[in-house]
RNA sequence: GCGGACGUGGUGGAAUUGGUAGACACGUCAGAUUUAGGUUCUGAUGGUUAACACUGUGGGGGUUCGAGUCCCUCCGUCCGCACCA
């Protein structure tokens, strides 16, 4: 009865539904609140309902499933959950498309999503989840909105949209191709429109510096955030005009101001404006500019332009009249919107210099130039920091260093120049001109302007009445909605019609997870939020790393500073893991083809199946529908089970690089779930099972592949146990195959010594649940171990088993390997190297020679210099 | 252009952080089982070689008794930012 080989199928979608139910249906994951245990808060970046789960879906979830069941069992009572990112555009396109409204398309996405999420076995409490578009959140949302207003949070501005002049609608970027609007296809115009702000950039200041705090953050995000926020620290000098008009420059180079022969202000600068009504070329240019401004890629390849506005400036220092500019590449968003330009010392500056024939004069000397010779040989540029200062006065001699600091201290002296520090960053515009997102809670009052509502007059509901038949926003031209009463006043007032960023919704909702009570109002109970968060471990991927991480770390500062919670960082450790990919196939006019359109030949090139054309096999690319190289998780699941693909997405690549598909690679997981299954019901067969679990035998009286099986399965309880920690999920599944092929290798004695293999049996159930929990849930119930292995607690290894006595310790000869030996690692130096000098191998080269040096590290090596 | 990461068998990747390179898989080959295929079990598998041996971590150089690991340099790939003064 006792082979590993006879047939014992595994049934595993039996299997697997079970334990799902049975875990469903016990609340087994429910988020333990008896206070007892230390808290860890494991957060996956939730999902969109688009319809349909992916892959890559997949693997974020399993990536947090494991490390949420691994640390349950390392005794943290685990907050786990789930939930929705439910408004968005999407929704509101399926109800162009099908005419399906958008909150029942949703709530159906929602549903079916579900049943696919909970066919991956994962450990989520499931009491706590919840919609962004849920009528209970949203509302809360805008409680916040009108308490971040009340505390100067939120501003209104004209900002530009693109606008669709067919639809006359607001389109969102994504909704923007090549220029042009997705459903007209007519270009895009740029509009301003009066759109809601958050101010992000109040906290410029602690979003940059708090980074360095992040120590379990990637550094690529952190340096992601860290140019994004794009902190420069310089001066700002104001230049004085000949026609009184003043010209405010900001720069990082003051002590390159002797070098300095013009001034540039931006298309966009007011100056620019005023230049234009008196001067036809100025105006002629600005009118260019905006023509060539619409769209953005040729912004970016754009050679520098610009137009001598005839007024000039003095410099500060000198006698000399500076022309002054307005140039393209002069941006009106980043500093004062006007520069001045040192071409010797500036790349842009060169270029622009070069154009338009002015002077470029050197003020800083390579080092070791020893005097005013152009440095590299003849051009004039050099943009470096070493060196020392020429032709410039006062800062004749000095570090480039030495020399900023002297400039902008003279500067400030005499009053025409401060320190400054300037920030990439701008503010948030949250407006949405779109129905399916949450309402703003604003009124516009013919008498007293916007009027922010009162907390007493929420929630502002969505309309369900709506209509998709007209363009634009629906919002805008449902008949009884918009109209309400000033809360100030009393007098008719309309609503405001746009709606929040979805990114708004994604900015606070990992606080929603932290309430115990899912019936209770108050969503940010301080208590609760105090319990679990910051978030010990957040899931997602890297195109995230800067707005919504961003987006959140801001909120929950403002939410601070308006007093709702008391946490400054959201998230304690971040994880981002790689996409999944796979191969690509394309016909040779560029068509994408699907895998089973196409067949490998004998000569190792592909062809299409049905005409025989040959293919071209792309490289690995983002699993996509266009690309047609997508799996389906739930084909997945049904032919190979959940454990399989759990395994699969984190076998062999680490999670944070990007995983390569392959079907052989996935059905080499199925094969070793079900040599998982053989050995469970080998082992129960021999008659392992729980009541045999007990430590009643003598290590030294085992045979020695018993007793050596034992120790080595305290080192992979320590291998295992480490590889998770550090999040090295390829090591967990590798170190988890050596385990079981260490078990598979004592098979022989498994009847003599059921004690012992009870207990490994029992361990090894323990050390793969977190990966493939539901055949270790069957496993352990099967065996008769009692409750759950979900709840059980994690194996603890005994570190005397850890000690090695003997080694094969390697024996080099000159740095070279030329055998091993078996050595008691107590064994004294001498001992050991009058044994390696007795290897044929090491006498072969050190005979007739003399030994040098003889190196010995205890443990690890010896090498003979000869 | 600037910034960051990386480069190991046919493939994905290990390597206790300076100490036996290639764990664990995929693939391939062979043997056993099977009517056969599949599954399963066992073994082999960096390259050259009949073998001894030699050689091998993108190229070149260096430090060291010893380098995939540290330093310099060149090449290549990927990612991010991009007229940010």
């Amino acid at each position: 009865m006792c082979d590993i080989s006879e047939n014992t199928p595994y049934n595993f979608s039996v299997i697997e539904q079970k334990w799902q139910e049975f875990w469903l249906k016990n609340n087994s994951f429910v988020t333990d609140l008896s206070g007892k245990k230390p808290k860890y808060y494991v957060l996956e970046m939730f999902m969109y309902p688009s319809g349909k789960v992916h892959i890559g879906h997949v693997r974020n979830y399993t990536i947090g499933d494991i490390i949420a069941r691994f640390k349950r069992a390392s005794g943290y009572a685990v907050l786990h959950p789930v939930g929705w990112d439910a408004f968005g555009l999407p929704a509101e396109n399926a109800a162009l498309a099908h005419g399906e409204h958008p909150k029942k398309w949703t709530y159906k996405n929602i549903a079916a999503m579900k049943e696919q999420i909970r066919a991956l076995g994962f450990s989520y409490d499931w009491s706590r989840e919840f919609a962004t578009c849920d009528e209970k959140y949203y509302a809360f949302q805008q409680k916040l909105f009108l308490a971040m207003h009340k505390r100067g949070f939120i501003y209104r501005k004209n900002s530009e949209v693109n606008w669709d002049p067919v639809d006359s609608c607001v389109l969102a970027n994504e909704q923007v191709i090549d220029g042009k609007g997705w459903r007209s296809g007519a270009m895009v115009e740029k509009k301003m429109l009066p759109q809601w702000f958050i101010k992000i950039t109040n906290f410029k200041k602690e979003l940059l510096s708090a980074l360095d705090g992040l120590e379990g953050w990637p550094e690529k995000v952190r340096v992601m955030q860290s140019n994004w926020i794009g902190k420069s620290e310089g001066c700002s000098i104001k230049f004085s005009g000949d026609s009184g008009d003043d010209i405010l420059v900001f720069t990082t180079r003051p002590e390159t101001l002797f070098g300095a022969s013009f001034v540039a202000i931006s298309p966009h600068h007011d100056l620019a404006e005023k230049l234009a009504t008196k001067n036809p070329s100025v105006a002629k240019f600005l009118e260019e500019f905006k023509k060539g401004s619409i769209s953005e890629e040729i912004m970016e390849k754009q050679e520098k332009l610009g137009v001598n506005t005839g007024i000039t400036v003095n410099h500060p220092f000198l006698p000399t009249k500076l022309p002054v500019y307005v140039a393209n590449f002069v941006l009106k968003e980043y500093g004062t919107g006007a520069i001045f330009g040192t071409p010797a010392h500036d790349e842009r500056d060169y270029d622009f210099a070069t154009k338009y024939g002015l002077p470029i004069s050197q003020v800083i000397d390579l080092p070791g130039n020893g005097g005013n010779d152009t440095p590299d040989g003849g051009s004039l540029l050099y943009t470096g920091i070493d060196g020392s200062m020429v032709n410039s006065d006062f800062l004749n001699g000095m570090s480039v260093l030495d020399a900023r600091n002297a400039i902008i201290e003279k500067l400030c002296n005499i009053g025409i120049g401060s320190r400054e520090e300037f920030y990439k960053l701008r503010d948030w515009g949250v407006s949405r001109q779109r129905y399916w997102g949450c309402p703003i809670p604003m009124v516009h009052c013919p008498k007293c302007g916007v009027v922010a509502l009162e907390e007493k007059n929420l929630p502002v509901l969505l309309p369900e009445d709506v209509s998709f038949e007209k363009t634009g926003n629906p919002l805008d031209h449902h008949i009884t909605w918009k109209h309400t009463v000033c809360p100030l006043c009393g007098a008719a007032a309309t609503r405001e019609t746009d709606t929040l960023d979805t990114f708004v919704d994604s900015s606070w909702y990992f606080l929603r997870f932290c309430i115990n009570d899912s019936e209770s109002d108050d969503l940010l109970s301080a208590e609760d939020i105090k319990q679990w968060m910051p978030v010990d471990q957040y899931i997602g991927g890297i195109e995230h790393a800067i707005l919504h991480l961003l987006y959140a770390r801001f909120f929950t500062r403002a939410l601070s500073t308006c007093e709702f919670i008391d946490v400054q960082e959201p998230f304690e450790n971040l994880f981002t893991q790689g996409m999944v990919c796979n191969v690509t196939y394309r016909r040779e006019n560029g068509e994408w083809l699907f895998p089973e359109q196409v067949r490998r030949r004998e000569s190792g090139d592909f062809e299409l199946l049905e005409t025989g054309e040959p293919v071209i096999v792309g490289r690995l690319e983002k699993m996509s529908k266009s690309k047609k190289n997508v799996v389906d998780p739930d084909v997945i699941i049904s032919n190979y089970g959940a454990d399989a693909l759990r395994l699969f997405v984190i076998s062999d690549t680490p999670p944070e690089k990007d995983f390569p598909w392959s079907d052989e690679g996935l059905e080499g997981c199925w094969r070793f779930v079900n040599r998982l299954w053989r050995l469970f019901v080998f082992m129960q067969n021999c008659g392992v099972e729980a009541q045999k679990c007990a430590i009643d035998f003598n290590l030294e009286q085992l045979p020695a592949n018993v007793g050596e099986l034992y120790k080595n399965f305290h080192g992979f309880i320590k291998k295992i146990t480490d590889a998770l920690e550090n999040r090295h999920l390829n090591k967990v599944v590798a170190f988890g195959r050596e385990m079981v092929n260490a078990v598979y290798g004592c098979l022989d004695d498994v009847k003599g010594y059921r004690n012992v293999f009870s207990i490994i049996i029992r361990d090894l159930i323990k050390l793969m649940a977190p990966v493939v929990p539901h055949i270790c849930e069957e496993a352990w119930s099967m065996l008769g171990f009692t409750g759950l292995v979900s709840s059980g607690d994690w194996p603890v290894y005994d570190q005397q088993y850890l000690i090695v006595s003997t080694i094969n310790l390697p024996i080099q000869v000159n740095g070279k390997l030329r055998g091993s030996i078996d050595v008691d690692v107590d064994d004294p130096e001498e001992v050991v190297f009058e044994k390696a000098l007795g290897l044929q191998s090491v006498q072969n080269i050190v005979a007739g020679k003399v030994i040098k040096d003889k190196i010995f590290v205890r443990g690890r090596i010896v090498n003979f210099v000869v």
